[in-house]
Formats: C-alpha cells, structure tokens, sequence
DNA sequence: TATAATTAACCAACTGGTTAGTTAATAAGG
DNA sequence: CCTTATTAACTAACCAGTTGGTTAATTATA
C-alpha cells in the first residue's frame, strides 16, 4: 500500500513538470503525463495546484529563483567588477548545465515574444538581468570595462551558453555525420572559460 | 465562387504555416487553424502535404535555404574574410529582422534537443554553420584572426541576434516598467554593428 | 468528360479540468 | 488504549472541446 506523502507529492509534481515543460514547452506537456510520470492521479495536480499555468509559474519561479541566489551568492565574494563577470557567466554556466531544463525553458521562453508571460516570472527575469547589467555599469565607471551595453552583451553570454548546452546532442550528432567541429567534446568549463576570456577582451579599455 | 489555383494554394499555406509555426511551435499549431488563416478547407493541407511534420519541413527548409542563399550571395562580393564575416552578420541580422518567423523558429528547434529534428532541417543548419565555421578558419590561416573556437562563435553571433528580435516586445515592455536600458530603441542596424565590432576585437590577432 | 481542386462530414485519440466518492492518517473523547 | 470524527491525500470516471487525419462527394477547369 502506498505511503501518503503531501510534501513529497507535490515537489515530485514540481520536479517532474521541468523535465516535461522543458522537453516538451508548455502547450505540448500533457498533464496526463506528467500525472503517471509522477506516479500519481492527474487529479493530484490541480489538487496542489490551481491549473496548468499556475504550476508552470510554480516551476518557473523555482528555477529561476535558485539560479539567482547561487549567482548572487557567489558574486559576493568576488573583489572587483572583472571578478564578479567571471563569477557570473562560471556559475550561470555550471548551474545550468547541471540543471539543463533552465537553459531549454528559458530559450522556449524567450522565443516567444507572443506568449503571455506571467508577471512573477517576468520579474524573476528582470531581476538577474539587473544583476549582470550593474556588474558591467561598474566596471566601466571603474575603469575595467569600456564601450558596454548590458543587454547584449547578456544574450550574448547567456543566449551562447544555453544554446551550448541545449544542442549538445545535435552537436554530437553533426560530427560524428561530417566530421566538423562542433565543440561536441568540449567540456562546460572550457567553454565557459573561452567566453570568459573573449567576453574580457572585447570589454577591455584601451586608451 | 472562388477561383481555382493550386500553385496559390500550396504557397499560401506554406506562407501562413512559417507565421504560425513561429508564434505557436510545432505541437500547438493547429492545422484546423492554418486553415482557416489560409481560408481554406483542413482537408487541403493534407491534400498538398502528406502531414503536419512535412508541413513543418518544408517550411523549414524553405526558409533555411533562403537565408543560406542571401548570405551565401552577399559573401561573394567580400574581398576578405573580414568583410565576409562582417557581411555574414549584417546579413543575417537583416533578414531575420524581416522574417521574424526564422529566430523564433531556429531559437524552438535549438531550444529542444529532444526534438526530432527531420534530416533535411538538420542538413539544412549544418549548411549555414559550415558558411560560417570556414570564413573563421580562413581568416585565422590567413593571419586576420587569432583563436577561433567557431561553434561558440556562431553561438555568440546568431544566438544574440536571435535572441535581441524575438524578444523586442518583451524589452520595451521592461524597459517602461523599470527603467532599465533593454536597449529597446535600437535599431537592427545598430546592433549588428556593435555585434561585428565586438567580435572583430574578440578575434583580432595580437602578438 | 476527365482530372485536378475543393468541400463538409466524420473519426479516434487526446486535452485540461471536474466530480463524486474512497481511503489513510491524525486528533479527540471516553 | 481504543473507538470515533475530521481532515488530508488520493482515485476512477467523466466532461466538453480540440487535435491530426480521412473519406466520399462535389465543383471547376482544361
């Protein structure tokens, strides 16, 4: 007989619905699915959540929440502007290929300039954007950073590693057909380190 | 009563399809839908097109071939790899801020590697990174840049693009809310200057 | 008239969401 | 400590609406 398990129910409903929003994008996840995947009646999801959309804010806000307080958190110890950038895109890189949801959804998300996007989430968004412009706001009145702007130099970093990450198997696949260099072996620290470096140089002062 | 024309037909449900494919993805576009933005009957859809996924490939490489051919025929005119790289992302900002349909499509392809992605698409996008991957080996050979690693960079440069079109709505309606410079005023032109500026130092080489 | 283009009507499968009812765990009271 | 309420967790069956796809009949045109 099954245990009873609320807590564990309704995270496991949480932990499910990223894998599935993220495979499939918000439309095509099917609750149904996401019901048996989770080992549980489809009735359990609207039990613990209002509907559809209000479990994929749930989920949403999860994630990105976390991504921002683990860069936030390491961005603190960091001792000046070009520390703090290298913080960001090291972490943001490690975190979201551990967690390769982030990455699928965010892209899905942000693709879509049509879809309606909650306003929690929106604010999530903004927020770690804010993060990363401020950054590069300093360095330049510091001093390490000449000729910014923050917002694509933001999909620069982020737009390259979550398509880094979300291709990965297309990628393999691409060279094992035609044999070009697709950075299929690449680790994720090689190519957060090149971006780094290049993102560094192209920022550089030089008078 | 309604005149008769295969040719008008088929190409207008191609047409249709790229617009809605692009708004909505592959599973949350409705043939029902198409057709009717087609005014015409679902049963033509299946008429010109075996089914919804060869719909979709079609569109696809229409598309792809398009762009391919665009850049393809402008990279001609360049006199070094330079100016070929410039023109390649001068060219493909250009195009993808006309047919806004290709960011946001490439961006739902790439975004979901468990997609199944048709063969013909595939060889399709390996085409255009091809394009790309050997203006950069040429230009390293030949002295202009200095340590390319071309799958990020083609990473950097279409994913930025991509990424600064499909989310314009999204910029705006972050920057009236909080101020913060989302770069929601530029112009496509604009930033694929900065974007080939920022690259060209990137790669420039320095001994 | 032969053929290509178009249609309405239909189908089975699936969608998000609801409902009525059933258990398991917990708390209360004797 | 045991029975009895109460509630929280769960289920099967169902709903109305939509999906991709088919069929047979019809219409226009060469």
């Amino acid at each position: 007989m099954k245990k009873r398990n609320a807590e564990a129910s309704r995270e496991k409903i949480i932990q499910n619905a990223k894998i599935l929003f993220a495979k499939n994008g918000f439309n095509s996840t099917s609750m149904e699915e996401l019901a048996s995947t989770c080992d549980l009646n489809k009735a359990m999801i609207f039990y613990y959540f209002k509907n559809k959309q209000s479990l994929f804010e749930a989920v949403m806000k999860e994630i990105l929440e976390e991504i921002y307080n683990t860069i936030k958190k390491e961005n603190q110890n960091q001792t000046n502007p070009v520390k703090e950038l290298e913080s960001f895109i090291k972490t943001y890189a490690t975190f979201a290929y551990k967690h390769p949801y982030l990455p699928s959804l965010l892209l899905k998300e942000l693709s879509d300039s049509g879809a309606v996007i909650p306003e929690q989430l929106f604010i999530n968004m903004r927020q770690l954007f804010k993060l990363f412009s401020e950054i590069l706001k300093r360095g330049e009145e510091e001093g390490y950073f000449s000729d910014v702007i923050p917002m694509i130099l933001y999909f620069m970093v982020i737009g390259t590693l979550n398509l880094i990450i979300t291709t990965k198997p297309l990628r393999i696949k691409a060279h094992e057909l035609s044999g070009v260099d697709t950075c299929s072996t690449c680790s994720i620290d090689e190519i957060s380190e090149y971006i780094m470096k290049k993102i560094k140089k192209m920022l550089k002062d030089e008078k």
